[in-house]
Order: structure tokens, then C-alpha cells, then sequence
DNA sequence: GAAGTAACCTACTCGCGGTAAGATGGACTT
DNA sequence: AAGTCCATCTTACCGCGAGTAGGTTACTTC
């Protein structure tokens, strides 16, 4: 079979018994029984178990990073953007949750030498998050502006991996609450 | 040595080890040397790697759960109570290294079966957040409440995590990214 | 048909999480 | 004092899974 196909079919299954298993409870045997090859093929391809999840995950980013990209293309104003956004995020979070169960794990390579990669991959992230605001808060401030994305990032993380819990809760709502705090602020609804 | 005595100077250890080496490449047999005990010493104290690490993280956070409760209390107005309680955990970030890398590896633990367990500790944090954010917005939706917390609790520690590339920058000053945005939102800094 | 090479496998090493089976030594009975 | 419990601790091992050495097949290219 020709090296990309493999690949990519590598990557599908790791991709799914990452998602399954875990990191950590996911082996390398496993994975290569049922691409039905044998291990040394792995490591050929992707030189550890680290680089193996780091592709998946990768792949997982790539499909995210488009989904918003598309999402926010088309809207008029700041606030629409930004809803359009989030919303892409979450529904992105119910219907793929293999892929987000995937970028979850990346936290697993913390301290690795995966983690700097790791890093960079989520900052693309947060440079789109960055360039959205930045049309419409005050960007003069380079600092200022990257830990507001930071920020933003962080709390829709965070509110995806609330939101699994509560299937009742769906993506309209669940932006409708970002949408409040993000745009908003706590002192407009502030009771005293 | 007697019980007690022997699991504190245990978890110090393991929470050096941990902090220093991250989970996955620190070993049971190198804490256990640097304890001066054997491995199965720590087995019995801890029944496993993951025992032992959310020992070290349960009192992680409990030094942060007290710093930040202190730093509230006598706080007048919801905005100086937030206010207070941010810069709290931001001076906790910079001076207690060590505390704030463990709390980072507990994302290690994800897909096992502590996965719990950790969640329920993280939940005490939101759950302080939530009420300190319920006593001034609107705490009618349980629902909502919740979702709030969580995004707070997310947005800083992401923060948290990008303050510790930027040494320039003080807790000060990300407090004050924080309350821009947590307080006045994006809306009263638009440009349009 | 020889030479090179891409795709692949068998069979191994080794480090580490976890455990079985005792050894040591102090406290408490009789 | 001798026996007996129990907590603390150790040596010596197991199995699994990441990672590798070295060889085989089979297809291209000249």
C-alpha cells in the first residue's frame, strides 16, 4: 500500500482508539493489530506513540481551525462573528466528538517533548480567536490583546467540556452564555 | 516512622518529582529512592501512580482553595471580591510553582479511572467561583450559574498557563486583562 | 537479471507499574 | 521470659507495552 494511504489510515484508527481508550490505556499493538500491520510499521511512520497522537491531533485542529474559519466568514459585525464562532465550536464539539476527545488528550503530553509542538498547534487557535477581536477591541496592545485571546480560548474550552455533561444543554445555549459574559461582562448584569 | 508522618514526606516527594519531570517520565522506583523507602511502601500508601498523584494534587489545591478564600473574604463590592480573588491565584501561579504544575498534570489523568475523582475536586474551585458569582448576577438558572463558573474557572486558567511564558508580566497586570473582560465585556471596549 | 529500494515482518530488549512472600522489631498478653 | 500479634518495611520477582535490530519480499529501473 502506497506510504500516504497508509497514513492516513494509520491516523484513522489511532485517531479512534486514542478517542476510546485514552492516551495512556491506548497501546501500540492494539493499534497496529487492527490497522492490521505490524508495530515497527508505526514507529516507521510516526517515530513514537507521542508522535502518533500528535498527528491525530493535528488532524483534529486542522478540522476545527476550518469549521470556524467558515463559520465566521460572512458575518457583519463584531458580535456576529464572534457568535458565529462559538457556535461553530460547539456544535463542532457535539458532532465530532471523537476529533474533540482527541484534542482533549493533548493535555496528556504536558512535559514531554511533544508539548512545544503541542503548543503550537493550539496557538493557531488562539491567533484566529486574536485576529477576530482585534478588528474590533482596542489592538494597539500586542499583550494585552494575545491574553484576551488566551482568555477567550481557555473559557470556551472549559464550557465545551461542561456542556458534555448536560446533554440537555445545546450549542445555541451554550454560546448564548458565552455570548453573555464575552460580550457583555458581569456588570451589566450586576444585580446591585 | 509513624503513618502520617511517612505520607506527608511521601507526597512532598511525589509532588517534587511530578512537578519536575511530569507524570508520565517520573517513576515509582525514583520517588521511592528519593523518599529512602521501597517501592511497595508507596503501594500500600497509595495503591497505585495515580493514587499517589491525586493525593498530591488533592493538596495542591486545597493551599489554593485557602489562598483564595482568604484573599475574598473582607472583600465589599463584587467587583473587588472577583478582583481580589484573581490576583490571588495569579501571585499563587508565580509563587508556588511547583503547586500550579501538579494541578496542570491532573489533565494527564483524563480516560482513567481517578478521571473522577479529579473532576470532582476542579468542581470545589467552580463551585466558589459560582457562589461568589451568584450573590451578584442573576443566580435564577442553577444551570446558567454553572456555566458561568466554569467559563471563569477556564478563561484564567488559560491565562495562567500563558502568564508563565511572559515573565515580564506581572499578576497585576493579567488580573487587570481578566477583570477587563470578566467586568465590562467586550462590548464597552469596541471600537465601531 | 542485477541492483536498488519501498514496504513490511519476526523476534527481541528493557524499563516500569505492580505484587507475592516474607523479614524485622516493638507492644501487649499470660 | 517466651510467645504472639501487628505495623512497617524489604527483596525478588512478573507481565505488559514502548521501542529496535536485522532480515524478507516484491516491485522498479537500467
Amino acid at each position: 500500500m502506497p506510504r500516504a494511504e497508509r497514513e492516513r489510515q494509520m491516523i484513522d484508527v489511532a485517531e479512534a482508539v486514542f478517542a476510546e481508550l485514552g492516551y495512556a490505556a491506548a497501546s501500540m499493538d492494539e493499534i497496529a493489530e487492527r490497522v492490521g500491520v505490524s508495530k515497527p510499521m508505526l514507529y516507521e511512520y510516526f517515530n513514537s506513540k507521542e508522535g502518533l497522537l500528535l498527528a491525530c491531533i493535528r488532524q483534529s485542529r486542522a478540522a476545527l481551525r476550518t469549521v470556524t474559519e467558515q463559520a465566521v466568514t460572512g458575518a457583519v459585525t463584531a458580535e456576529d462573528a464572534i457568535r458565529r464562532g462559538l457556535l461553530a465550536f460547539f456544535v463542532f464539539i457535539r458532532d465530532r466528538r471523537q476529533a474533540w476527545s482527541l484534542l482533549r488528550q493533548e493535555m496528556a503530553l504536558i512535559g514531554t517533548s511533544a508539548a512545544d509542538e503541542i503548543e503550537a498547534t493550539r496557538q493557531q487557535q488562539t491567533d484566529l480567536i486574536a485576529a477576530l477581536m482585534s478588528d474590533y477591541i482596542d489592538g494597539s496592545d500586542q499583550l494585552r490583546t494575545e491574553a484576551l485571546a488566551e482568555f477567550v480560548v481557555g473559557a470556551c474550552e472549559r464550557l465545551a467540556i461542561w456542556s458534555e455533561r448536560h446533554e440537555e444543554v445545546t450549542p445555541e445555549i451554550v454560546t448564548g452564555y458565552a455570548m453573555d459574559l464575552l460580550w457583555g461582562g458581569l456588570e451589566s448584569r450586576a444585580q446591585h
